[in-house]
DNA sequence: CACATATATCGATATATGTCAATGTATTTT
DNA sequence: AAAATACATTGACATATATCGATATATGTG
């Protein structure tokens, strides 16, 4: 059971200010080339422990954890520590959350 | 008829570099709450003078003109001048994109 | 043309962010 | 327990960004 993260839809009221800072906070966070990349990797593969992010993006292991780091925060990935290693998931609820925060308003009636 | 902007999706396969660089600058464009809601109004009114989008949300001109442009270079809205007023709307086509861009991987088959 | 209004740009400043090398911490192996 | 491996944190630095006041530009009005 995924918990309840995000966001008020964008397009049908005009955001409060407290909704806005929310969502730009998880846009904010899909707002980097590398992080987005991560996300595709762990998207692709399901599940990747994190020694497989660092070499295909070519940039050091500190900062590949800062990215992860960013993403686990903005709920977009969760983690599970199995050994040494620590495994990745994407977290589909949040992103399906922040594509219906895209919906148009009047899909209905 | 809208043009052709945006995104390799998120999900399916490993983004590349450049399509990851193109992908992050939009999300970046949305990655701001004061954007968000000058979006959310522009979507809400269905068009909007500049002018309207000031005194709203208790910042200055200049911050409104800029972010207005960061949106409009997004793709995100568009402008058009009439006598002394520029009117925004929402492009609904890369909000279209942007969403299509977080679909998840395996949709059919 | 002079003036008012709407919007954009400039310059300055503060804050945030991406990156890395160095170091720290947790876990397994020997 | 010592060494090795996986990952995180720290500190430093460069760059990007949000914001504003001042000013410039464009359009309409008298």
């Amino acid at each position: 059971m995924e918990k309840m993260v995000c966001c008020t839809p964008l397009l049908t009221i005009p955001l409060q200010r407290s909704d806005a800072d929310e969502l730009a906070a998880r846009f904010k966070a899909l707002a980097d080339p590398v992080r987005l990349r991560l996300l595709s990797l762990i998207a692709d593969r399901g599940e990747v422990c994190a020694c497989d992010l660092v070499t295909p993006l070519g940039i050091s292991q500190p900062t590949v954890s800062h990215h992860l780091r960013t993403l686990f925060e903005a709920d977009l990935v969760e983690r599970e520590r199995r050994g040494r290693w620590i495994h990745y998931r994407l977290v589909d609820s949040t992103v399906d959350a922040l594509r219906e925060a895209l919906s148009p308003a009047n899909v209905s009636s």
